[in-house]
RNA sequence: GGAGAGAUGGCCGAGAGGCCGAAGGCGCUCGCCUGCUAAGCGAGUAUAUUGGGAAACCGGUAUCGAGGGUUCGAAUCCCUCUCUCUCCGCCA
């Protein structure tokens, strides 16, 4: 959620930076309704003060029968001030979901431009391997070392669902315990075990209601909705609180399954993993002050990177262009490793800086000392990674010319010393 | 699923139609005092929104779990909902 002052005095600016995401988006119709709202809620609060006055003075006279004309008065006035009330009301939900379903600005550092192909290549780490066969995607591997399972995920559920086997189970959890010992261990984050499902608050707070109920499964006669990240649950702990400055910056990680109905993605990514109903991921999720969310950012990627470099596997960093950056993203990096078996860069983790829209939203400040004046926080998360395109990218980039997979290194006491995935 | 109890400021806790944005305590902040520490004394200590002001600040309104109702007037009375707790049943 934008800043409602800054909307009315910085109107037009605000809406060049919007129409930076590209069409569809427009701030016009905000000037009426915000000063035919302030001018109701005025002549609302006058009426009110009024009545407060007489009913202060109706205390002090004994004989109420006295003032009994001027009681009838104020049941008039009473009436009134209702129904401007009931105006009011609506006039605020009006101006709140128009608010609601304002995307963010874009940060100034993030690049402009219309689509994914303008997104700026910021570096790469690493090599791609060079096999001397020709690699194969992750289904065909795993399915030929049986540890992945495709048919049976659809038959249990449907298409995007996957049952992992045997080794291939145990790589997904040796990756995510990985992932949590070393950004606990090393990295300075709490580790959290949120609820799976959240309520509407909780997805209006980070930004996925109103406007995307869609892409949510919802529980059937409940408001319940299935976290489709990580980053809803644990950006929510803090939701309506006041922080201590001074527990600044926060910074949380968790490993949990996420829920996506993909709408909008039919016939995209069919094949393997890469876009599932259900998946699991490790999330770094982050408080900080407003001034340095920047290098939290930053901090932030480099936890992310960290688990890649370990991996060894080949990656390059992407800042999202201002016509690719989400809804409540102010800036936003994604890393995408390597998939020699299909020849492209895949998305596998994605990072933003939210600065205070999120912050605003969900009611998360803070405040130094005791009498400081309570400030938005800025919220930060990224996947610290997307745990199933992990296992992608290990299949495709560890693939040896027999079928096997062998386990890099960091990896193995997680798998009870098992060097590689043979059939 | 059945029965009951509760929800008040950072925390504890009073209040039972007007004198209540809310006693008292704790905590915290500032000042005083005392070789240090502890104790003591004094003052202060919610949030949102709106109007005025360059600002310091001043005023209005709202907020006692949420929403509705009664009343000139509601933390207080009535209704609905949510959440928490206790007991019983069921259950990983």
């Amino acid at each position: 959620m934008l800043d409602i002052r800054y909307l009315r005095d910085n109107l037009d600016e605000a809406e060049a930076r919007i129409k930076s995401r590209g069409e569809g988006y427009t701030l016009a119709g905000f000037r009426d309704l915000d000063e035919k709202k302030r001018k109701l809620l005025y002549a609302n609060e006058a009426l009110k003060a009024e009545k407060n006055r007489f009913s202060d003075e109706i205390a002090k006279v004994k004989d109420k029968s006295s003032v009994q004309p001027q009681i009838e008065a104020m049941r008039a006035t009473s009436q009134l001030i209702k129904q401007q009330d009931e105006e009011l009301k609506q006039l605020d939900e009006e101006l709140r979901m128009f608010l609601l379903t304002v995307p963010n600005l874009p940060g100034a550092a993030t690049p402009l431009g219309r689509s994914e192909a303008d997104n700026v290549e910021i570096r790469r780490w690493g090599t791609p391997p060079t096999p001397d066969f020709s690699p194969k995607p992750h289904w065909e591997v795993g399915e030929a070392l049986r540890i992945l399972d495709f048919e049976t995920g659809a038959k249990l559920t449907g298409a995007r669902f996957t049952l992992y086997r045997g080794a291939g189970a145990r790589l997904e959890r040796a990756l995510a315990n990985f992932m949590l010992d070393l950004h606990t261990g090393e990295h300075g984050y709490m580790e959290m075990l949120p609820p799976f499902m959240v309520n509407r608050d909780s997805m209006t707070g980070t930004g996925q209601l109103p406007k995307f109920e869609d892409d949510l499964f919802k529980m059937e006669g409940m408001e319940y909705f299935l976290i489709p990240t990580a980053e809803v649950p644990i950006t929510n702990i803090h939701r309506d609180e006041i922080l201590k400055g001074g527990d600044l910056p926060i910074r949380y990680v968790a490993h949990t399954p996420c829920f996506r109905k993909e709408a909008g993605s039919y016939g995209k990514d069919t094949r393997g993993l890469i876009r599932q109903h259900q998946f699991n991921k490790v999330e770094l999720v982050a408080f900080s002050r407003p001034d340095d969310s920047c290098a939290e950012m930053e901090r932030l990627l480099g936890n992310a990177e960290r688990v890649l470099q370990l991996l060894g596997i080949h990656y390059r960093v992407m800042a999202l262009c201002s016509g690719d950056i989400g809804f409540s993203a102010a800036q936003t990096y994604d890393i995408e490793v390597w998939l020699p078996g299909q020849q492209t860069f895949r998305e596998i983790s994605s990072c933003s800086n939210f600065g205070d829209f999120q912050a605003r939203r969900a009611g998360i400040r803070f405040r130094d000392g005791e009498k400081g004046k309570p400030e938005f926080v800025h919220t930060l998360n990224g996947s610290g990674l997307a745990v199933g395109r992990t296992v992608v990218a290990i299949l495709e980039n560890y693939q040896q010319a027999d079928g096997s997979v062998i386990i890099p290194l960091p990896l193995r006491p997680y798998m009870g010393g098992m060097e590689r995935i043979t059939l």
